[in-house]
DNA sequence: ATATAAACGAGACGGTACGTCCCGTCTTTCG
DNA sequence: CGAAAGACGGGACGTACCGTCTCGTTTATAT
């Protein structure tokens, strides 16, 4: 009962896997400034209406395209809270400094803040790592690791969005380095203690593990 | 002296200004996806060549018109370090949520970021309030007054970058709260010292002035 | 059988005719010199892909328009090989004297002559007389009436060319003289019969059909 | 006296040799239609302005530069009649199938008829040889060597265009033979009378200098 | 010598049209 | 009877020339 009757012609299977298959190429190769339904309809064989019932515009259809092909987001894992943080902060920056990512955020950019397709790209592929560090730092918190920062959400807003700044506005690289002073910096910001809390001399001394970003920039932009 | 000599019909004085504020006209009222050379051609009855002149694309003649318009850029101004990047942050979270930061945005998220108008763009726009930021954090810590991050470029953008994720992703509300927490934030991690720099428990009890933003916030993205 | 079945949209019936109104509009009473895709689009409420669907360019186009408004070309009729002819040159100068003839022959001018629409153009349009007055000549060289003349395609040629010639040049008037002249200086290069071939007085003394166009001209140019 | 006093600067008097050379060789290489005003300003370094003072378009320039570079037109002469008007058909055929002869057909077809540049145009390039050709058949009427046409302009006409013709339609090509049958019809028309008029035979048979042309030809073109 | 004046090169101007690309819609045929 | 296919009206793109119009710069004659 209740089941499903379809009446007339039966939906194409294969157009969505085509469809999306052939936006992810030119995704990939030309990027999404080059990206167009009709262009995807006459690589494909598929009509036009055929992808406007899918996808009401180009966006939508790159956002799906982008959708299938997404990583796994990085969780944060490790032994220590710096460590944990790091490998996923790290893991991170290199996924979104690639043709994927850049494109991610090109569609990201160029797509209304309102429209539904929109909350549902941000909230799918950028949810997962946010509330994963999320749950990390609230732990840390509780077992008195760190102090509560002013304000979790900004604080991971600190942590998140020079990656998209960085691929927006091109001012720094997006590299290893980037990553280990994010997760540094925001954790001094939440007065990391050490074994012995009454050390202050120990956060003044970073780890050898950020050493490295410890180069002075020359930079000045945004 | 080694002054340029134009020889030729001089350009059209008043070509350039009635075209900056026809697109600013168009900018804040239709937006930038709806901007086009064709209709700025007819609104200002100006030849598209002589437009083409002056801007290759409409992307460029939006970042001119957006320039032109700019407001002047908030710069850390106030008695104490804190009062100052509040000051600054405050006002450049008030700027930039309005239609003029919401077209800035969208205009740079849509301009390739090899090109020389997007660096030009970003450079004019962005620099000011960042590079004004930078001399105060740097003064600070040689002052003593803060430590220095471990990547003072990386503090700048954590401060700043929030901003255009939340623009972007519409996560959360660009507000006063947002500018308060990013500086408590960022101050906390270079270990602002209060008068009496061995008292750990300042920080757990921040300032009145940042007290506002402590209500949590039950956002979970980017 | 094996018939199209053309799926999709079927093309719009009535945007072609409703161009080639247009067009045939612009053509008798602005010329050809005026004649734009883009004048026609707009008057006629058609897309410009949708006329360059049809055809390539303007010229194409006015081609179209003029062959669609092409009255029937005149054939040779009449009793007589005289007669047939005379009728037939003299519509066709009537046919030629007027503002379609002197757009097709502006259009012919204006086209490439290897172009594919050039040569069925020029096929359609001009082929039908020159192949019946052709007829005519054969079926008078087989009776015997005329002599076959060196080149019979030359001959053509010498029949049918001052009517482009005039019209190009503007050296003489096209009319029904040039018609009757043209006519019978074909048919004495054929050494046409009387009824008394030996009379080699006849041809001197020509028909009283032709006695309107012997008053001597004036001009002198090609 | 009623000498002009010139105050300003001179004409300049290499700009219109240097216009004229560039003109034609862009009409040699690229054709009448690939030819601009801007183009022969930015090639020889003149200004726009200086060109148009001398000719109001490039209709004009380009007959300027044709008539800069016309061969001199070729006057019948020979022997005899028959010779003379050979060799004068002969070479013109030659000098128009040639790629100054072609675009000599286009700017004509291309320009105003009623324009006084292309009457002056047409008049100077093409009425030498018609009235040199004319004053050969006046003289050979008087001299009784053959009959008056019924209108001599018209066999003008019939004698030199279908030059213009085929250039113009393609249909055939321009060749020798042309001019053989061209000359050896008009002759016919008129009657040309052997040493003993009283032999029809001679016409039928027609002289060794035309025979090359007595093959048939299978086209069917106006 | 010094105005005065004309033609110069340069090149930007307002326009018109080009031919292409893509949009999102509409109208058929097909499964 | 609804999905597919594809032509449609529309709009903008960026380019090429048009013929006009300043400019500052020569190059002369006339003072």
């Amino acid at each position: 009962m209740a089941d499903a009757k379809p009446k007339g012609r039966p939906v194409a299977a294969d157009a969505t896997p085509k469809a999306l298959k052939a936006t992810q190429k030119i995704l990939l190769t030309e990027g999404f400034a080059r990206l167009s339904i009709e262009k995807i309809a006459s690589l494909t064989g598929l009509g036009k209406p055929t992808l406007y019932r899918r996808w009401s515009n180009a966006g939508e259809l790159a956002m799906a395209a982008l959708l299938a092909m997404a990583p796994e987001m990085p969780a944060p894992e490790g032994k220590s809270l710096q460590a944990a943080l790091l490998a996923q902060m790290s893991e991170l920056v290199t996924v979104f400094d690639g043709r994927w990512g850049r494109q991610v955020v090109l569609v990201i950019a160029a797509s209304d803040v309102n429209a539904q397709a929109h909350k549902a790209f941000v909230e799918t592929l950028l949810v997962a790592p946010r509330i994963a560090a999320k749950a990390v730092f609230e732990a840390a918190i509780v077992n008195g690791e760190i102090d509560a920062p002013p304000d979790l959400e900004v604080l991971l807003d600190m942590l998140f969005a020079p990656i998209l700044s960085r691929l927006l506005l091109g001012h720094h690289a997006l590299d290893a380095d980037l990553a280990a002073a994010l997760v540094k910096t925001a954790l001094m910001a939440c007065r990391l203690q050490g074994s012995k809390p009454a050390k202050p001399a120990k956060a003044a001394k970073p780890d050898a593990v950020f050493d490295v970003i410890d180069e002075p920039r020359q930079g000045s932009l945004f």
